[in-house]
DNA sequence: GCCGTTTTCGGCCCGACTGTTTTCAGTCG
C-alpha cells in the first residue's frame, strides 16, 4: 500500500537524519524497524485502529503516524528535515560516508548536497580536514562518480546467475573444499544489492588473487586475509569470505542473513547464556553447520527464503515451503498465435521434457494489439488449433487459454460466451497501470469475481526497477480471491515476481490459491521458474495452497469447479 | 525509541577492513 510505503519514507528520513545529528544509535534503530515494518506491511496502516499492538511501534512512533494520516505531514519530521540541508541524505547513499564523515563535510567543508561535495572534492577543500587523507578523498570521488551514474539494485535474474559464474570460475582453483553463495541472493530477495561469496579453501592466497584478479572487475575495495570485496565492470560489488572448513556453517548463516534474523538469533542465544557470532556458537563451541546451530538454539532449521525476522522465531518445525520439484503444470505462456516465439507443439513438448502434466496455452487477447492479440475468429480457430495439437500429445494435457485483459474499467476483453468456450482463463491487466488504489481494487475485484476467471495473473502489473504498477487494496482482493476460489499469480518472471513475498504470505494465510507461472514467450523463459519457486517461499508459500502443485485430476477438477 | 517468564528502568549484535594514526574511528554488512 502506498500509504504505509510513503510513512516507511519518512522514518527512514528520520533516521538518517538523526543519524547525521549524532543521536543515539539505540533511537536510530528504532525508527529504522519502525519503517522496516511499514514496509512489511500488507494491511493499509491507515485501517488499523491501534498501531502499538504491532511489535516494533511504540506510542511515539504511534502518535507521528496518527498525525500522518490525519494531516499529510509529521511536524517532528519537518522541523527535523529543516534543522539540516536535505541533500545531506542523498550525500549518506555515498559508499563509504556515514553519518560521521557527512557530518564533518557538511560543517568543515560546507558540502550541502552530491554537487557541492563533487565542488569541495575538485577545488581540494577536502584536503586540509582531519582524518581525510589522500586515499579517503580518492575513495570518496569514485563512490560518488558511481552514485552519480547508476543508483539501482540489481534485479534477482540479473545477480544470480553472475554469482554463479563467479563461483564456477573459483571452484576450478586447487584447495577449495566448500563454497556457497549467501547474502540476499540465498535468501532470494527480488533485488540485490551485492553478491557474498563463501569459500573455504586450503590455498587461500591463491583464492584472494584469483578473485581480485577476475576478468571484468574495475575496482578492488578490499583484498584481505578473509575478506576481498571487488566491483564488476557492471556495477555490481562482489564480496569474498575466505572461511574455516570447519566453520563453514556458522559463516554461512552469518552471511545469508539477513541482518534482523541474525541479531534475533544473536538475541535468542544471549538469552540462553550462549553467544553467536560468525565464528561458532559458544559455549558448546558449535560452527560446522547451520542445522547443528539451530539445533544448539532450540530452533529448527529455518531456510533462508524466511529468515527476515518476519515471525520465523515461532516456528516448532522447519516449515514445508514448496519447492521447484513440486511444480507439476505452467498455467500461463504464450505461442506464435500471438507474441509469443513458440509453436503449441514446442510448448508441450517443452513442458512434458520438465515433467509437467499440464500446459495452459494463454496468448493475448484483442486488445493487446501490439502483442498481436487474437480477435474472437482467430481465437476460436486457435483453440480448435489447440485441441487438436492435445489430441495427438501423450503424456501431456494442452489447455486452450486465454490471457485475457482485465480492461481498466475491470470487465474483460472477450465477452463471456466466448470465454466459456476455453479451458482456462488468466486474466490479468496490462494498460492503465497507474490507476488509483480505489480504481485498481475495483477493477481487479471485479476481475476476481468473474466466475469464469481462474487466475488473476500479474495483478500489479508491476515491473522491478522500472513500473511501480497498481496498487490495490490487497486485503480487500484477497478475501474475494478466497471467497471466488480465482487463484491469485505468482508470476514467475524475474521482472516481474508479482505476486511479490508479503502478498503471498497474507493470500496463504487468508486461504487463498496461488498459481506459479513463467509466462514462458520463449523457450529459456521457462528456467525463470526458480525466481518465482524463491519469491514464493519468501512468502511461506507451501504446496498445498499452489494449484501448479496439484496432481493432473485435481487440477482438471479445479478447473470446472464453477 | 522500544521492550518486558529479568516489566516501567536498563539494556539494546558483533567483527573485519581501511585509512589514518601510533592506538583507533568510521564504515560496512
Amino acid at each position: 500500500m502506498s500509504t504505509n510505503t510513503d510513512v516507511a519514507k519518512i522514518f527512514n528520513a528520520m533516521a538518517t537524519i538523526l543519524e547525521i545529528k549524532g543521536e543515539s544509535g539505540f533511537k536510530i534503530n528504532a525508527t529504522v524497524k519502525v519503517a522496516r515494518v511499514l514496509e512489511n506491511l500488507v494491511e493499509d496502516i491507515a485501517t488499523i485502529e491501534d498501531v502499538t499492538t504491532i511489535s516494533g511501534i511504540g506510542k511515539s512512533s504511534a502518535s507521528k503516524i496518527k498525525e500522518f494520516l490525519e494531516s499529510g505531514e509529521i511536524s517532528s519530521y519537518e522541523e527535523l528535515r529543516q534543522s539540516i540541508p536535505p541533500g545531506l541524505l542523498e550525500v549518506m547513499r555515498v559508499q563509504g560516508l556515514g553519518p560521521k564523515k557527512v557530518r564533518q563535510l557538511w560543517q568543515e567543508a560546507d558540502v550541502v548536497d552530491i554537487a557541492s561535495l563533487r565542488t569541495a572534492i575538485d577545488t581540494g577543500k577536502l584536503d586540509n580536514l582531519p582524518r581525510m587523507g589522500k586515499k579517503t578523498i580518492e575513495n570518496i570521488a569514485d563512490a560518488l562518480s558511481f552514485v552519480e551514474s547508476t543508483s539501482n539494485r540489481e534485479r534477482l535474474g540479473i545477480a544470480l546467475p553472475i554469482a554463479e559464474s563467479i563461483l564456477e570460475e573459483l571452484q576450478k582453483l586447487p584447495g577449495i573444499t566448500h563454497s556457497a553463495i549467501a547474502g540476499s541472493i540465498r535468501r532470494g530477495k527480488e533485488t540485490i544489492g551485492d553478491i557474498d561469496l563463501l569459500v573455504s579453501t586450503t590455498e587461500p592466497s591463491l583464492l584472494a588473487e584469483t578473485f581480485c584478479e577476475l576478468e571484468g572487475i574495475s575496482k578492488v575495495f578490499a583484498h584481505g586475509e578473509t575478506k576481498c570485496s571487488i566491483r564488476l565492470g557492471s556495477g555490481m560489488q562482489v564480496d569474498l569470505r575466505i572461511i574455516d572448513e570447519e566453520q563453514f556453517g556458522a559463516a554461512l548463516l552469518y552471511f545469508t542473513g539477513s541482518k534482523e534474523h541474525c541479531i534475533l538469533l544473536r538475541e535468542i542465544a544471549i538469552s540462553q547464556d550462549k553467544k553467536l557470532n560468525e565464528y561458532r556458537l559458544e559455549p558448546a563451541d558449535i560452527s560446522a553447520t547451520e542445522e547443528a546451530i539451530y539445533k544448539d538454539l532450540q530452533l529448527p532449521w529455518i531456510p533462508p527464503e524466511i529468515r527476515e525476522d518476519r515471525g520465523e522465531r515461532a516456528c516448532k518445525n522447519t516449515p514445508n515451503l514448496l519447492t521447484i520439484n513440486d511444480i507439476k503444470a505452467d498455467l500461463h505462456c504464450h505461442t506464435t498465435a500471438s507474441d509469443g516465439h513458440m509453436s503449441i507443439e514446442e510448448l508441450a513438448t517443452i513442458a512434458k521434457a520438465r515433467g509437467y502434466h499440464t500446459i495452459a496455452v494463454t496468448d493475448h487477447s484483442q486488445s493487446q494489439g501490439q502483442a498481436n492479440g487474437l480477435k474472437p475468429d482467430r481465437l476460436l480457430k486457435h483453440i480448435d488449433a489447440i485441441h487438436a495439437v492435445n489430441e495427438t500429445m501423450d503424456g501431456i494435457t494442452i489447455l486452450a487459454g486465454s490471457e485475457v485483459d482485465i480492461l481498466p474499467d475491470g470487465t474483460l476483453d472477450y465477452d463471456d460466451e466466448l470465454l466459456a468456450k476455453l479451458d482456462i482463463i488468466v486474466a490479468s491487466p496490462h494498460a492503465a497501470l497507474s490507476q488509483s488504489t480505489e480504481d485498481a481494487t475495483k477493477r481487479l475485484l471485479a476481475a476476481i469475481e468473474h466466475p469464469l476467471v481462474h487466475i488473476i495473473g500479474h495483478p500489479t502489473g508491476r515491473i522491478i526497477n522500472k513500473r511501480k504498477g497498481l496498487e490495490p487494496d490487497m486485503t480487500t482482493l484477497i478475501a474475494a480471491a478466497v471467497e471466488h476460489n480465482t487463484a491469485l499469480e505468482i508470476n514467475a518472471n524475474s521482472y516481474r515476481l508479482d505476486l511479490r513475498d508479503i502478498h503471498i504470505r497474507a493470500a496463504a494465510e487468508a486461504g487463498a490459491m496461488l498459481s506459479m507461472n513463467t509466462d514462458s514467450h520463449r523457450p529459456e523463459d521457462f528456467e525463470q521458474l526458480r525466481y518465482g519457486i524463491l519469491t514464493a517461499r519468501r512468502g511461506w508459500l507451501e504446496a498445498s495452497r499452489c494449484i501448479n502443485c496439484m496432481e493432473h485430476d485435481v487440477l482438471q477438477t479445479w478447473l470446472v469447479r464453477n
